[in-house]
DNA sequence: GAGAATACGGACCGAGGGTCCGCTTTTCAA
DNA sequence: TTGAAAAGCGGACCCTCGGTCCGTATTCTC
């Protein structure tokens, strides 16, 4: 369990690549045409190191993934409104999956590299599972919503790296049209089944 | 244009091998680990002839979807209701996400492979556009709903696949518990907006 | 400062998609 | 019917890419 405590050339080695690895995906538009001998040349590194260190590809992505998702994960899990904790559930969930479209935008290719490059399952992987537990029992606190296992799913379906990539590609549309888009997608949901007020 | 017509072996060709592939990708359980070699061999035929008829990879894959899904594009376009054109717009939503669905399920392996494994985003297909047009038509022609085409994409993204393999991969819900989840969510997605009964 | 432990890096491997080209089959016009 | 050009065949071959291996270099510990 307990990690023995890194040696320094391997954790700058570490770094280097993480960061050389940033910046190839986030210069290159398709993530399948970042290979990892060049991201090893990038950051000055043999490929024996960069396997060591990140086990294979999907862990590189994988934990560069999980570091530009810190500061979101941090916003939620005890940042302010209406992202934090403190957010009743009817706001927050629009918060949370307009956060969420964000950072595919912010983050297209790396998350298309992710969410799509072959093999594994986007939805095996623990932050998924951590975002889908979360918006679920957000919608399952709002009164006259029932289950919210599958329209938690299907949520967040409608943020996925390629549909976002394909409506926000090539200058189709704008950021903020986007945003809008789905916010009001998702209002319409929320609004539904209930009618609360008004 | 005009395709000059193939030659009689060739066709019978094309044929084994659409016979041959389609056996495999039934038959095992990852679309990852049929390879092109293999298809060629199950359909006794040679890998240039495998490439001279689809092409590459991604051209045998679209070309099974297409005849697989053939039947329901026939059901869509010119059958009964509900699938069929005479069917009004808010019982043809359902049933074409619930038609969707069941395509997805009885196909699983086929859908997985052509929709996510690497290269060619799911977007960019013929058929895509085709079932995004037609949800997008339908649904801006139900009083209430406004612009059509973000949650056109948003509803098809809820039977995409990979999710539906998730769902119901690893024997976890059963066909008509996921048919019933979908449906109760489009249900619920088109009630609202428009109080128009009750 | 010595020895053990750990990491380095690039040559190497195997798999799989895709190509090439000499040979066979089909077609079609005479 | 026939013969030659067009179309197709097939499998050896190539190349890229993820991943491994191992002799050498660096770091840590005492």
């Amino acid at each position: 369990m307990a990690e023995p405590r890194a040696r320094k050339d391997a954790a700058r080695n570490r770094e280097a690549v993480l960061a050389a690895a940033d910046a190839l995906f986030s210069r290159r538009a398709s993530p399948e045409d970042v290979t990892m001998a060049e991201v090893a040349a990038a950051a000055g590194v043999g490929k024996g190191t960069l396997f060591r260190a990140f086990g294979d590809r999907a862990g590189l992505l994988r934990a560069l993934y999980e570091a530009r998702l810190e500061p979101l994960r941090a916003a939620i899990e005890s940042g302010p409104p209406p992202l934090g904790p403190a957010t009743p559930p009817r706001e927050r969930v629009p918060a949370l999956l307009d956060a969420a479209l964000c950072f595919k935008l912010d983050n297209r290719s790396l998350a298309m590299a992710l969410e799509e490059s072959g093999g594994t399952s986007p939805y095996r992987t623990e932050h998924y599972a951590r975002w889908h537990a979360m918006l679920r029992d957000l919608l399952e606190r709002i009164p006259g919503l029932g289950d919210g296992d599958f329209p938690a799913h299907a949520l967040l379906a409608a943020t996925r790296a390629d549909l976002v990539e394909h409506l926000a590609g090539e200058g189709r549309a704008p950021r903020e049209r986007l945003r809008e888009r789905l916010a009001r997608y998702v209002e319409r949901f929320l609004d539904s089944g209930a009618p609360v007020e008004r």
